[in-house]
DNA sequence: AGATTTACATACAGACATGTATGTAAATCT
DNA sequence: AGATTTACATACATGTCTGTATGTAAATCT
């Protein structure tokens, strides 16, 4: 077939990966076979294993293109507590208004069975937790430290209940489709999560 | 081949699903072929279609077999708060010390797509959560009106962010092998989660 | 300008899973 | 005791997916 420019080959590429999010979305990722994908991209699975050398890699794609939903870093005004809750509420807000990012983590939280080449993908998500620990217990440090949370406020263990929070708000709020259970309210939840913990300040 | 007693096709339905449970957690749903399941349980497939429809539906008889973690109404003794937090600490510690309900919850949070015939359980999970918030919220309604938690706690809401943190600690827990993310604290975490919403006792 | 890659499409070979149909001997029913 | 189910095992028919091997025309390199 005729050889295509480098710029076209990426842009094949791309299309694949965002096509696999979709079908991955709908299928499941197990369910789905390489040649759907490809036909959605259209093109054959000769293209996708030009690009990936199997779904595993493919899937990898797929999340790097999505990239990570949590960045405090972009926060840098207000007390550690207001960053930490901007941090988060980022995150759900990017859940609601990037498609994308829904669908990547509608499929990593409930459609994805991780086992065989995808154990792998598990312990990253865990070291992504581990990450996440880190930072918080130092946002918890450093209310600590200027008052803003009481004094006996271990912030290793805060941080280790804000992880499960988080995590569980991120995988209910995908399956929350008619927003009875959490969807609606996010916003109050994770107000009232950080709020929790900042002194004088009952919710 | 030779008909077997009801009592004996019992335990060879038993055995079936027994070990679908096995095979489910080591390969995952989507890639357990019936036949592995049947040639591990000393049959045939026609065995595992004599009892069951399809995969689906062995699916559903390995959640039965398991059961509920979740069981409030055990603990009658303690005022609202004390009882949430044991019904919480028996959910764990049943995933401690219970290999079958480990093996399941495992496979349910980490190794099934909900996607087809699986998309209904998935409903079944978000309903079960609904019945959590409701029973949750209970709790705290009597602890507010019992002067047991701030008159301000909204029991909706704090009963939210308790069904995000007990799903999160869940899904962390099963895949926290090493221990170092929510495992080695499980205890101290659901304790401090609840004591948060207890008046005057900050932690 | 010629040599070499590249970016795929096409073709091939094999494995594996599913659902159903059929057979059968013993358990259960009447 | 005879008729009927039952609890499977066996056999069949079919579809689907994977990975690789091969072909090819145009980009890119030198």
């Amino acid at each position: 077939m005729a050889r295509k420019t480098k710029a076209e080959a990426a842009l094949t590429r791309d299309r694949i990966v965002t096509c696999a999010r979709q079908v991955f979305s709908r299928e499941g990722v197990t369910n789905t076979s390489l040649e759907t994908v490809a036909k959605e991209a259209g093109v054959t699975r000769g293209a996708v294993y030009w690009h990936f050398r199997d779904k595993a890699d493919l899937f990898m794609a797929v999340r790097q293109q999505t990239g990570t939903l949590l960045r405090f870093d972009d926060f840098r005004t207000g007390d550690a507590l207001e960053r930490l809750e901007a941090g988060l509420q980022a995150a759900l807000d990017r859940l609601r208004t990037d498609r994308q990012a829904l669908e990547t983590y509608e499929v990593m939280l409930w459609k994805c069975e991780y086992v065989g080449a995808f154990a792998s993908v598990r312990k990253d998500l865990m070291s992504a937790s581990s990450l996440f620990l880190t930072e918080v217990t130092e946002f918890y440090g450093e209310a600590v430290r200027m008052k803003l949370a009481s004094a006996d406020l271990d912030p290793a263990l805060a941080a280790r209940e804000t992880l499960c929070f988080y995590a569980g708000l991120l995988k209910l709020w995908l399956a929350d489709e008619n927003g009875v259970t959490v969807r609606a309210e996010v916003r109050q939840l994770i107000t009232q999560h950080v709020a929790r913990r900042r002194l004088q300040k009952a919710v």
